[in-house]
DNA sequence: GTGTTATACTTAACAGTGTTAAGTTAAATG
DNA sequence: CATTTAACTTAACACTGTTAAGTATAACAC
């Protein structure tokens, strides 16, 4: 029974090539820029192709920002946690999320902004790689809490306000480039350091 | 020279009329969903007739961002200043930004997320309404290194970095209604609380 | 009051959009 | 070899932002 599982195989690998397709001109170009004529044609396929692959435009959205948290997710998670060092690695985490979504500027955008207008249905669902991610941000607070160090006892809020810190400044480098920020590295540091020192007991 | 002036005045009252139809339009259905004849309709005009008071859809938004960017500046300035709390003052202007951003969700989306996708000139150039609130916020965060309250010496980079977590919180709470979230004011005054204990001395 | 010009607005059109229904072609199945 | 199924395409619909050309009316000069 060969022949199923190579179709299924070729199956597989157009919806990938449609996927990334779409990725590249969503990120060079806009999301309101793409049209699915122009996906088509990158693909050299007919437009109408897509729609067997995926449901509309939003849906494809739907699977490169999927992607995008997964690649986030798996970022996060090859950082060496010290374990002694809860805030230390806490720290790291926010760096990282950061440093993430600057070099990849318009997937960020795509998933945290883009995304949410089109998907009512957050994309932090249960089970969800988007509740993955903010999983491993609820470890590494929990484990500050737990060892004492952080002044709130409550994991969710923690999470919360770590997270609103780390999104507030990377869409902000993101969405004003002209703005005129202090050396960005120095930006980046004061607001991890800021906002540990505050949660700190 | 009566007529003169009516026909200005006139042709001012079209224009305001144009900004409040698309003002609502937008804010309603989404800019995306939003067409020129759609606005056209509203105000019993043809969609070309929009054309002669705005360069095209872009401008359309840019002038609903900056009557937004006005209102955020009135709101924040009609706070009563402490200057013997410096501290107590940034801390209520803080509130009054969140509280703005989510008083009027999709107005402030279009101001800082859906504009710098269209206008690349940010408007946050020199003598823009931009500008003058972000100055807003420089005042106030000067006033507290002044009175050597805070650990910092360094005007913007407090300020943005305050900025960022006003900016990031709103975002959250707006873009992931679903997520769940502490309670609102909870969250909004750690957010707050904790920026402003790290950055204290 | 008449002729001319400028102003304000509209009609028609272009090239493009997301998406669907119907049609085609080729391969797999019996 | 006939038939069904899968993969893909063509054609069309109703819509989009925007421009060029046309029209009617009001303001002006004489």
């Amino acid at each position: 029974m060969g022949i199923k599982e190579r179709k299924a195989r070729e199956k597989e690998q157009l919806r990938q090539q449609i996927l990334s397709a779409a990725r590249e001109l969503f990120v060079n170009e806009g999301y309101e820029n793409v049209s699915m004529r122009k996906i088509a044609n990158k693909i050299e396929y007919s437009p109408t192709t897509i729609y067997l692959y995926f449901a509309d435009k939003a849906d494809l959205l739907d699977s490169v920002c999927k992607e995008t948290l997964l690649n986030l997710l798996n970022t996060l998670e090859h950082l060496k946690r010290d374990i002694s060092d809860p805030v230390e690695t806490l720290g790291k985490s926010g760096r990282a999320y950061i440093e993430f979504g600057l070099k990849y500027p318009q997937d960020y955008k795509l998933t945290f902004v883009i995304r949410p207008q089109y998907q009512k249905g957050l994309g932090l669902d249960e089970g969800s790689v988007g509740e993955k991610v903010f999983d491993y941000l609820r470890e590494m607070v929990s484990e500050c809490i737990q060892q004492g160090i952080f002044h709130q006892t409550d994991v969710e809020t923690t999470s919360q306000v770590m997270w609103s810190a780390v999104h507030g400044v990377t869409l902000l480098l993101i969405d004003f480039p002209d703005f005129p920020w202090t050396e960005k590295d120095k930006l980046i540091d004061t607001v991890i350091h800021t906002t540990i020192k505050g949660l700190k007991a």
